[in-house]
DNA sequence: GAAAACCGAATGAACATTCATTCAAGTACA
DNA sequence: TGTACTTGAATGAATGTTCATTCGGTTTTC
């Protein structure tokens, strides 16, 4: 279905060539499109013309390089799901003192919520997951490993507690994140500089015991 | 098809109102069936002769109780919060130490994703959200007023931190223990006894400091 | 000027809701 | 009590709507 590729070029004698003007172009205004409109309406909630509009583009053209609605979306999810991570762990000094360390993902955690809602409702959104490919799964679960290895590497040297498995650790930690963030999307909290800080501090307890 | 209901009445004179016999009989068919597919298929995917089906009804037989799937939602939402708030904070002893008050009430949480799975299911999808109306909505907000108070006193006894508010304090523990199950459900994790008991201990180190 | 890209109206499938009909239960009258 | 008539709950096929996807015609590119 996709196909990126190519064609190869530069030869002469090849006379497949042809055109492929502006795909990069379109292809990434879709996407684009589409994590806008799915985050504020839901994957289910909006039709796929909203998408199209969004884009400046013809309904019709998103179908030349998506095979289809599910296919776009985990195109999306996949490719959200890496630069995320990138952007929350890429980087980082690992020498550093844990807390600095701990403090410095909780800090991009938070800026990336606000810097970049679309993406993070989007990823947060549960109702794309039936939509999601056993590759989409899979990607989702490799880019956990390295955060789960440092848990368990900071259990090891007494950082942590030790008295849970590294697997529990992280998804309260996360899971307290979220639903902070959420609460305060739905409005049902104000979330100021301080509040955050608190939270991180007592997401920190929370891991040291 | 079932309906027992042998016309009571004994009353010779009143030739009153006809009969309205079975109705509480279908009407709570539909919301425990509703209860149940929504839970296992989300609100947007599970389309109402399917519920139907599931309550033993007609199709139309619902729209007799329920006047839209809007409503119908709504209805079981409300139903729904309110009895689960009775179960996980209902006759709770609060003279009891804080501890054992958070461990019963832990205990009552994982009891009640256990028991009722389909409950808390339906009451953790995130996307009714948008068919929820300002009563379901004033609802969620004061069915947490008397845990946020709880949380508040036992700042101020100096039992929990005081470095954050208690609201923040709240939606931390709450989102911790929902990604716990919801990871447990996603098939990322299996919990033990001793998980959970470990993870509720770590969110005491969170509210404690 | 041919090939590829683009477009959006047309299509058909899936859905929420309606409504003409059925029929079990209730009532009236003997 | 037995029989004819009334009622309205129950039904599910029919209706109108919404949506993902397709397709024939148009524009752009080389």
């Amino acid at each position: 279905m996709n196909n990126h590729s190519k064609t190869a070029n530069n030869k002469a004698q090849a006379p497949v060539r042809a055109a492929r003007p502006r795909i990069k172009d379109k292809r990434s205004a879709i996407l684009q499109a589409a994590l806008k409109v799915f985050a504020e309406g839901g994957v289910n909630g909006v039709p796929m013309p909203v998408v199209a509009q969004e884009a400046n583009v013809g309904t019709g053209t998103i179908y030349r390089y998506f095979e289809s609605k599910e296919l776009l979306v985990n195109e999306l999810f996949r490719e959200q799901k890496i630069a995320i991570n990138q952007r929350l762990y890429g980087d980082l000094d690992l020498q550093r003192p844990t807390r600095e360390l701990f403090d410095e993902v909780w800090r991009r955690m938070v800026l990336f919520t606000r810097e970049a809602p679309h993406a993070y409702r989007f990823m947060e959104l549960q109702d794309h997951r039936p939509y999601l490919d056993e590759a989409s799964r899979q990607l989702e679960h490799e880019a956990l490993a390295p955060i789960l290895a440092q848990y368990r590497a900071l259990q090891k040297r007494g950082v942590f507690r030790a008295d849970l498995r590294a697997e529990v650790l992280m998804t309260l930690v996360w899971g307290a994140f979220v639903n902070l963030i959420k609460a305060e999307r739905d409005g049902h909290i104000s979330l100021s500089d301080a509040d955050i800080d608190a939270a991180r501090d007592a997401c920190w307890s929370l891991c040291t015991g």
